[in-house]
DNA sequence: CCAATGACCGTAA
DNA sequence: GTTACGGCCATTG
């Protein structure tokens, strides 16, 4: 399998819509890379330094609890700017936020157009 | 080259 | 609900 590198991760968390949320799981399945969560969550960390046009707070974990430890609160910021509701304790609802299946639509679309 | 390191995950007890 | 552990894999020192 061929290994990905961050801007594969860049390239699928950028799809994420606006008012959705994907778990790091879900970024590296789509990235061709089922079990490279880890990996996932270290590219995000590489942007710390570097402001990108990335929407990293639109990752969270596969439980919908936000597991940025540098800047969790800006995240929920973010997060409910764009009408996603995060509880005190930092969890969204997946079941109700989830766009991996939106998002595989789209790269599914794109693949046949191309 | 080798070992350690993560903004993780699924399973098991 | 909790902790523990093995797997994960590109990058870094």
């Amino acid at each position: 399998m061929m290994p990905i590198t961050f801007e594969d991760v860049y390239r699928v968390v950028r799809l994420i819509p606006k008012g959705r949320v994907m778990s790091y799981s879900g970024v590296a399945r789509l990235c061709g890379a089922p079990g490279s969560a880890r990996y996932v969550g270290f590219a995000l960390h590489a942007l710390l330094h570097h402001n990108r046009d990335v929407p990293w707070w639109r990752v969270v974990n596969a439980r919908g609890r936000i597991s940025n430890i540098y800047a969790p609160l800006e995240q929920r910021k973010r997060l409910e700017a764009e009408g996603v509701h995060v509880s005190e304790t930092l969890e969204v609802d997946m079941e109700q936020y989830d766009a991996e299946h939106i998002v595989a639509a789209h790269l599914r679309s794109y693949k046949s157009l191309r």
